[in-house]
DNA sequence: ATGGTAGGAAGCCTA
Protein backbone atom coordinates (compact mmCIF):
# COMPACT_ATOMS: atom_id res chain seq x y z
CA UNK A 1 0.00 0.00 0.00
CA UNK A 2 1.06 3.35 -1.03
CA UNK A 3 -0.53 6.60 0.83
CA UNK A 4 0.24 9.94 -1.15
CA UNK A 5 -0.65 13.26 0.06
CA UNK A 6 -1.04 16.73 -0.53
CA UNK A 7 -0.51 19.84 1.33
CA UNK A 8 -0.46 23.41 0.46
CA UNK A 9 1.19 24.56 3.22
CA UNK A 10 1.46 28.47 3.12
CA UNK A 11 5.04 28.92 4.11
CA UNK A 12 7.54 25.44 5.32
CA UNK A 13 9.12 28.13 7.11
CA UNK A 14 6.12 29.06 8.66
CA UNK A 15 4.31 25.27 8.73
CA UNK A 16 7.39 23.01 9.16
CA UNK A 17 5.95 21.97 13.25
CA UNK A 18 2.34 21.51 11.62
CA UNK A 19 4.00 19.23 8.93
CA UNK A 20 6.27 17.31 11.20
CA UNK A 21 3.06 16.64 13.51
CA UNK A 22 1.20 15.48 10.50
CA UNK A 23 3.35 13.48 8.64
CA UNK A 24 4.23 11.19 11.91
CA UNK A 25 0.15 11.42 12.66
CA UNK A 26 -0.91 10.09 9.29
CA UNK A 27 2.27 8.67 8.34
CA UNK A 28 2.19 9.08 4.11
CA UNK A 29 4.55 7.59 2.14
CA UNK A 30 4.48 10.56 -0.27
CA UNK A 31 3.49 14.31 0.23
CA UNK A 32 3.15 16.63 -2.70
CA UNK A 33 3.59 20.31 -0.76
CA UNK A 34 2.39 23.54 -2.37
CA UNK A 35 2.82 27.44 -1.99
CA UNK A 36 6.61 26.44 0.19
CA UNK A 37 7.80 30.01 -0.56
CA UNK A 38 11.47 29.48 -0.32
CA UNK A 39 14.17 29.52 -2.01
CA UNK A 40 15.90 25.39 -2.07
CA UNK A 41 18.84 26.48 -0.15
CA UNK A 42 16.65 27.75 2.19
CA UNK A 43 14.56 24.50 2.39
CA UNK A 44 14.55 22.83 6.00
CA UNK A 45 15.86 19.60 4.44
CA UNK A 46 17.75 18.16 7.04
CA UNK A 47 14.52 18.28 9.59
CA UNK A 48 12.32 16.52 7.03
CA UNK A 49 14.93 14.10 6.14
CA UNK A 50 15.09 13.62 9.93
CA UNK A 51 11.72 12.01 9.70
CA UNK A 52 12.80 9.69 6.90
CA UNK A 53 12.02 11.54 3.96
CA UNK A 54 13.57 11.86 0.60
CA UNK A 55 12.91 15.29 -0.47
CA UNK A 56 12.83 17.18 -4.36
CA UNK A 57 12.19 20.89 -3.92
CA UNK A 58 11.34 23.56 -6.83
CA UNK A 59 11.03 26.94 -4.75
CA UNK A 60 11.74 30.64 -5.77
CA UNK A 61 11.91 33.98 -3.40
CA UNK A 62 8.44 35.10 -2.23
CA UNK A 63 5.94 33.29 -3.84
CA UNK A 64 4.89 29.94 -5.30
CA UNK A 65 7.32 26.63 -4.85
CA UNK A 66 6.41 22.97 -5.00
CA UNK A 67 8.06 19.94 -2.97
CA UNK A 68 7.88 16.36 -3.44
CA UNK A 69 8.80 14.09 -0.12
CA UNK A 70 8.54 10.37 -0.23
CA UNK A 71 9.89 7.19 1.86
CA UNK A 72 11.33 5.91 -1.51
CA UNK A 73 13.91 6.98 -3.34
CA UNK A 74 13.15 10.00 -5.91
CA UNK A 75 13.90 9.15 -9.45
CA UNK A 76 13.84 11.04 -12.62
CA UNK A 77 13.38 14.18 -11.04
CA UNK A 78 12.01 17.21 -13.40
CA UNK A 79 10.57 20.55 -12.61
CA UNK A 80 8.36 22.98 -14.75
CA UNK A 81 6.11 22.42 -17.55
CA UNK A 82 6.98 22.96 -21.30
CA UNK A 83 5.13 25.01 -23.39
CA UNK A 84 6.41 28.43 -21.96
CA UNK A 85 10.16 29.00 -22.19
CA UNK A 86 9.23 32.59 -20.33
CA UNK A 87 7.48 31.24 -17.27
CA UNK A 88 9.73 31.86 -14.20
CA UNK A 89 7.04 30.55 -11.85
CA UNK A 90 8.07 27.35 -9.85
CA UNK A 91 4.92 25.66 -9.96
CA UNK A 92 5.30 22.20 -11.05
CA UNK A 93 7.62 19.32 -9.69
CA UNK A 94 7.25 15.40 -10.58
CA UNK A 95 9.13 12.31 -9.87
CA UNK A 96 9.01 8.45 -9.74
CA UNK A 97 8.76 7.44 -6.10
CA UNK A 98 7.42 3.65 -5.31
CA UNK A 99 6.97 2.94 -8.79
CA UNK A 100 4.78 5.76 -9.29
CA UNK A 101 5.35 8.83 -10.89
CA UNK A 102 4.03 11.94 -8.63
CA UNK A 103 3.68 15.83 -10.14
CA UNK A 104 3.24 18.55 -7.33
CA UNK A 105 1.05 20.93 -8.84
CA UNK A 106 0.70 24.74 -7.47
CA UNK A 107 -2.20 26.20 -10.53
CA UNK A 108 -1.96 29.48 -10.92
CA UNK A 109 -5.47 31.43 -8.92
CA UNK A 110 -6.36 33.70 -12.24
CA UNK A 111 -7.79 36.53 -10.22
CA UNK A 112 -8.52 38.66 -10.88
CA UNK A 113 -10.47 37.66 -14.25
CA UNK A 114 -9.81 40.98 -16.07
CA UNK A 115 -6.14 40.89 -15.63
CA UNK A 116 -3.27 38.97 -17.60
CA UNK A 117 -3.62 36.59 -14.42
CA UNK A 118 -6.79 34.70 -15.95
CA UNK A 119 -5.03 34.07 -19.43
CA UNK A 120 -1.84 32.91 -17.95
CA UNK A 121 -4.27 30.24 -15.46
CA UNK A 122 -6.11 29.05 -18.16
CA UNK A 123 -2.93 28.96 -20.77
CA UNK A 124 -0.93 27.23 -17.31
CA UNK A 125 -4.08 24.67 -17.43
CA UNK A 126 -3.45 23.75 -21.07
CA UNK A 127 0.18 23.03 -21.03
CA UNK A 128 -0.47 20.89 -17.94
CA UNK A 129 -3.23 19.03 -19.77
CA UNK A 130 -0.84 18.47 -22.78
CA UNK A 131 1.68 17.27 -20.44
CA UNK A 132 -0.62 14.98 -18.60
CA UNK A 133 -1.98 13.67 -21.88
CA UNK A 134 1.96 12.18 -22.61
CA UNK A 135 2.39 10.75 -19.23
CA UNK A 136 -0.65 8.51 -20.06
CA UNK A 137 1.24 6.91 -23.21
CA UNK A 138 3.76 5.53 -21.06
CA UNK A 139 0.64 3.39 -19.13
CA UNK A 140 2.31 3.54 -15.81
CA UNK A 141 0.60 4.38 -12.48
CA UNK A 142 0.80 8.67 -12.38
CA UNK A 143 -0.80 10.62 -9.59
CA UNK A 144 -0.61 14.68 -10.41
CA UNK A 145 -1.51 16.19 -7.18
CA UNK A 146 -1.81 19.91 -6.25
CA UNK A 147 -3.86 23.01 -4.98
CA UNK A 148 -5.45 22.88 -8.60
CA UNK A 149 -7.42 26.42 -7.91
CA UNK A 150 -9.97 25.08 -9.11
CA UNK A 151 -13.89 23.93 -7.65
CA UNK A 152 -14.86 21.07 -10.34
CA UNK A 153 -18.51 21.28 -9.48
CA UNK A 154 -20.82 23.43 -7.24
CA UNK A 155 -20.96 20.88 -5.03
CA UNK A 156 -17.04 22.06 -3.99
CA UNK A 157 -18.11 25.77 -3.00
CA UNK A 158 -20.18 26.76 -0.25
CA UNK A 159 -21.36 29.80 -1.85
CA UNK A 160 -21.80 29.18 -5.72
CA UNK A 161 -23.49 32.28 -6.95
CA UNK A 162 -21.00 34.33 -4.82
CA UNK A 163 -17.93 32.41 -7.03
CA UNK A 164 -19.69 32.05 -10.06
CA UNK A 165 -17.55 34.70 -11.91
CA UNK A 166 -14.07 34.13 -9.91
CA UNK A 167 -11.04 32.55 -11.34
CA UNK A 168 -11.97 29.22 -9.60
CA UNK A 169 -15.55 28.86 -10.93
CA UNK A 170 -15.56 29.83 -14.06
CA UNK A 171 -16.27 27.73 -16.87
CA UNK A 172 -13.60 28.25 -18.55
CA UNK A 173 -11.07 27.33 -15.40
CA UNK A 174 -13.85 24.17 -14.90
CA UNK A 175 -13.59 23.26 -18.91
CA UNK A 176 -9.39 22.86 -18.70
CA UNK A 177 -10.20 20.90 -15.43
CA UNK A 178 -12.12 18.53 -17.38
CA UNK A 179 -10.32 18.30 -20.25
CA UNK A 180 -7.54 16.44 -18.12
CA UNK A 181 -10.67 14.20 -16.75
CA UNK A 182 -11.41 13.62 -20.69
CA UNK A 183 -8.28 13.11 -21.48
CA UNK A 184 -8.55 9.48 -19.27
CA UNK A 185 -7.28 10.86 -15.43
CA UNK A 186 -9.68 10.23 -12.82
CA UNK A 187 -10.56 12.07 -9.62
CA UNK A 188 -10.17 10.08 -6.59
CA UNK A 189 -11.83 11.56 -4.02
CA UNK A 190 -14.71 12.84 -6.39
CA UNK A 191 -14.49 9.43 -7.53
CA UNK A 192 -14.58 7.56 -4.20
CA UNK A 193 -17.22 9.93 -2.40
CA UNK A 194 -19.82 11.37 -5.70
CA UNK A 195 -22.09 13.03 -3.23
CA UNK A 196 -20.19 14.12 0.12
CA UNK A 197 -20.09 17.84 0.55
CA UNK A 198 -16.40 18.13 1.59
CA UNK A 199 -13.88 20.80 1.32
CA UNK A 200 -10.02 21.54 1.53
CA UNK A 201 -9.43 25.30 2.04
CA UNK A 202 -11.34 27.99 4.10
CA UNK A 203 -10.03 31.34 4.13
CA UNK A 204 -8.62 33.05 6.34
CA UNK A 205 -10.44 36.17 6.35
CA UNK A 206 -14.22 36.35 7.70
CA UNK A 207 -14.13 33.43 9.92
CA UNK A 208 -14.53 30.90 6.99
CA UNK A 209 -13.29 27.79 9.09
CA UNK A 210 -15.48 28.60 11.49
CA UNK A 211 -18.61 28.90 9.75
CA UNK A 212 -17.17 25.75 7.82
CA UNK A 213 -17.51 27.53 4.57
CA UNK A 214 -14.82 26.59 2.09
CA UNK A 215 -13.93 25.15 -1.09
CA UNK A 216 -12.48 21.80 -2.18
CA UNK A 217 -9.93 23.05 -4.60
CA UNK A 218 -7.00 20.62 -3.76
CA UNK A 219 -7.00 17.13 -5.89
CA UNK A 220 -5.31 13.86 -6.42
CA UNK A 221 -5.66 13.02 -10.71
CA UNK A 222 -4.80 9.36 -11.22
CA UNK A 223 -4.05 7.78 -14.33
CA UNK A 224 -6.00 4.30 -15.16
CA UNK A 225 -3.02 2.62 -14.12
CA UNK A 226 -3.22 4.03 -10.49
CA UNK A 227 -7.31 4.18 -10.52
CA UNK A 228 -7.04 0.55 -10.48
CA UNK A 229 -5.11 0.10 -7.84
CA UNK A 230 -7.27 3.02 -5.56
CA UNK A 231 -8.63 1.92 -2.21
CA UNK A 232 -9.26 5.23 -0.12
CA UNK A 233 -9.35 8.89 -0.59
CA UNK A 234 -9.85 11.27 2.20
CA UNK A 235 -9.71 14.75 3.32
CA UNK A 236 -8.13 15.52 6.98
CA UNK A 237 -9.73 18.31 8.41
CA UNK A 238 -7.36 17.87 11.79
CA UNK A 239 -4.30 20.13 10.79
CA UNK A 240 -6.78 23.06 9.85
CA UNK A 241 -8.28 23.23 13.38
CA UNK A 242 -5.13 23.80 14.75
CA UNK A 243 -3.04 27.01 15.73
CA UNK A 244 -0.81 28.34 13.18
CA UNK A 245 -2.86 26.70 10.30
CA UNK A 246 -2.22 26.81 6.80
CA UNK A 247 -5.39 28.02 4.69
CA UNK A 248 -5.39 24.52 3.35
CA UNK A 249 -5.95 20.90 4.77
CA UNK A 250 -4.55 17.78 3.67
CA UNK A 251 -6.21 15.42 0.94
CA UNK A 252 -4.61 11.51 0.75
CA UNK A 253 -5.14 8.51 -1.62
CA UNK A 254 -3.84 4.95 -0.86
CA UNK A 255 -2.77 2.71 -3.92
CA UNK A 256 -2.75 -0.92 -3.95
CA UNK A 257 0.41 -2.31 -4.30
C1' DA B 1 -20.22 45.23 5.12
C1' DT B 2 -15.73 46.88 -1.32
C1' DG B 3 -13.98 44.74 4.64
C1' DG B 4 -11.79 40.79 6.63
C1' DT B 5 -6.46 37.53 7.63
C1' DA B 6 -1.98 35.52 6.74
C1' DG B 7 2.77 35.33 4.72
C1' DG B 8 6.90 37.37 2.75
C1' DA B 9 9.05 41.37 1.50
C1' DA B 10 10.43 45.71 2.54
C1' DG B 11 7.39 49.82 3.12
C1' DC B 12 2.84 46.33 -1.23
C1' DC B 13 1.85 42.05 -3.47
C1' DT B 14 -0.42 37.52 -3.53
C1' DA B 15 -3.88 34.60 -2.06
Amino acid sequence: MLKIASWNVNSIKVRLPALLRWVSDAAPDVVLLQETKSLDEAFPRLEIEDCGYNLAVHGQKTYNGVAILSKRPLEDVSVGLDGDDDDRQARYIEAVTGGVRVASIYLPNGNPVASEKFPYKLAWMERLAAHAATLLEHEEAVVLGGDYNVMPADLDCYDPPAWRDDALCRTESRARFRTILHGGYVEAFRTLHPHRRAYTFWDYQAGRWQRGEGLRIDHLLLSPEAADRLEACEIDTDPRGREKASDHTPIWCTLRE
